[in-house]
DNA sequence: TGTGGCTATCTTGCATACAAGACAGAAAGC
DNA sequence: GCTTTCTGTCTTGTATGCAAGATAGCCACA
C-alpha cells in the first residue's frame, strides 16, 4: 500500500494503515507517530493526521502526551489482563450465540488455517503475528455482526502490542493448535465447547506472557535506539522516526 | 441540558456531555448537531468540536453527511438487530465469567433497583430510561474491566436511540422485573442462570420493538422524499425531520 | 400555473498561522 | 568536574481563513 499520494484515498486510510501495521506486528507498541511526519507521508496537512489519531485515540490505540507527541499504546500489566478478559468475555459469548457454522464459514475458516500452516512453514513471523490475531476476527465476521468485529478487531490490536510487550517467545504451533480445537468444535456444532476452547486457548496465550517483566522502562529509549528495518515497504517500518531529526520544514 | 460555556473544562466535555444527553433520553436520534452551534454553546471553536464529533463518530453515536452536517444515528433496522445481539454477546459473556457478587456490588445494584422503583412511582420517564440502561453498565462495572464498561455504555446509548425510534410504548415494569430477575439470580451466585436471564430480558425488549415502523426518515431523505408514491398513506407518517433545535441565525 | 435554472447562504473539508508547553544542549556559575 | 539556568527548537493545542458542496428561495420564462 503506497501510501504517498493516493490522492483522493486518505480519508480513513491513514487510521486503517496503522491499525494494519500494528495488526501484522509492524509497528511496535511506544512508536512515537509525530503528526508532521505522517502528514508528510501521507501528503496532507496536520488537521486530517489529527483527526485519525483522534480515531485511534477513542479505539485505545493510540495515546497523546500534551505537546510531547502521538504514541502507540504500551499496555501496561492491567491493561493486558482487562484486554485479555474483554476477550475472553466477547469471544466466549460469541461463540455461544452461533447456532451454526456455515458452509463459507467452514470453507474460510479452514482456508484460514492453511494459511496459518503455511507460514509457520515458511517461518514468516509478522505474517504468523497477523494470522493468529485475525483468526478470532474471521470468527467474528462469521456472525455477520459488524459491531462485534470492529470491538474484536481493535481488541486484537491491542492483544498484540501486548505481545510484542510482554511475549518472550512465540508459541505459534500451541497457538496453531488451539485453532483448530476450536473449529473443530465449531464443526462439530458444539459451540458451548468451542467458547470453553476459546476461553482455555485466550488463558493459555495470557499465561505465556510475562506480565512482570517491564512496566514500560524504555518507551522513548526504543525510540532513539529504532528498530532494525525489515524489509522494504512503506510506512511500516520508518526508523526516521525522530533520530537526528533531519528537520522537514 | 442547559451545558451553557463551562468554561475550560471543555476538553472533552462536548463528548461526554452529549452521550449523557443520550443515555438519559435528551437527545432525539437525527438531532442534527451543527459544528457552529455547538462551538458556540461550548464557547470553543469548531475545531475541538469537530474532534468530538470524530471521537462520538468512531463510537457510533453521530455520523457525519458529507457538507450537511452532523447527526445522531438514526438505527436502521438492521442496526439495531446488530447492537441487541452484540449485547446480548457482550452481556451474557460477561455475567457467565463472573465468580462472585461482592458486597459493595450487592449494594450498589439494590441501590439501583430501588432508584428504579423510585423513578416508576414518581412517572419521570426520562430518568427511568436513563436508569433501565444504566443497569446494564453497572454491572459492567463490576467487572472492574473499563474496557468493557465503554463498549457497553456507547452501546446502551445505541440502544436508548433505537428505543427512541422503534419502541411504541415503554414496558417499564416488564424491564424492571427483568432486572430484579437477574439480580437475583446474581445474588444467588448462579451466574450461569444470571446470563441466561440477561439474554432473555434482552429478547424482551427487541421484541418489544417495531422495526417496521420507519426505514430512516433522516438519513437518507431523498429516499423518504421519492418513496410515497401511491401506496397506502396508513403508514407514511413522516416524522418532522429535526425534532430539536434548527434555527440558529 | 407550473417549471427550470440561478444565486445567496449555510454547511463541512481542509490547510495554515500562531501560541504555548516540553526538551535538549549550550553556557554560566560554583 | 558538576550543577544549574537559559535559550533555541520541536512538538501539539487551538483558532481562523478560505474553498467547495448542498440547499432553499427567487426569478425568468413558457
Amino acid at each position: 500500500m503506497q501510501d504517498s499520494h493516493t490522492s483522493e484515498t486518505t480519508q480513513k486510510s491513514i487510521e486503517a494503515t496503522i491499525v494494519s501495521g500494528i495488526l501484522s506486528a509492524k509497528i511496535r507498541p511506544g512508536t512515537r507517530l509525530g503528526e508532521n511526519q505522517l502528514a508528510g507521508l501521507f501528503g496532507v496537512s496536520r488537521t486530517r493526521v489529527r483527526e485519525a489519531m483522534m480515531r485511534l485515540e477513542t479505539r485505545g490505540i493510540v495515546h497523546v502526551s500534551p505537546r510531547r507527541g502521538w504514541f502507540v499504546v504500551e499496555p501496561s500489566a492491567e491493561d493486558a489482563i482487562a484486554v485479555y478478559e474483554a476477550r475472553r468475555v466477547v469471544e466466549a459469548g460469541l461463540l455461544r450465540s452461533m447456532g451454526v457454522l456455515t458452509d463459507e464459514g467452514r470453507k474460510a475458516l479452514e482456508t484460514h488455517l492453511n494459511e496459518e500452516r503455511n507460514a509457520m512453514a515458511a517461518g514468516d513471523r509478522q505474517r504468523l503475528t497477523y494470522l493468529m490475531g485475525d483468526f478470532h476476527i474471521r470468527i467474528a465476521e462469521l456472525s455477520g455482526n459488524a459491531i462485534i468485529v470492529d470491538i474484536l478487531r481493535d481488541l486484537t490490536a491491542r492483544t498484540i502490542l501486548i505481545s510484542m510487550l510482554y511475549q518472550s517467545e512465540f508459541h505459534a504451533v500451541q497457538s496453531h493448535e488451539g485453532h483448530c480445537r476450536i473449529f473443530e468444535a465449531m464443526q462439530a456444532g458444539d459451540f458451548v465447547r468451542a467458547a470453553a476452547l476459546s476461553v482455555e486457548h485466550l488463558d493459555e496465550v495470557e499465561m505465556g506472557l510475562d506480565l512482570t517483566a517491564r512496566p514500560d522502562p524504555l518507551s522513548d529509549l526504543r525510540n532513539s535506539l529504532s528498530l532494525p528495518p525489515k524489509s522494504a515497504s512503506s510506512l511500516s517500518q520508518q526508523p526516521d522516526l525522530k533520530p537526528t531529526s533531519s528537520k522537514e520544514q
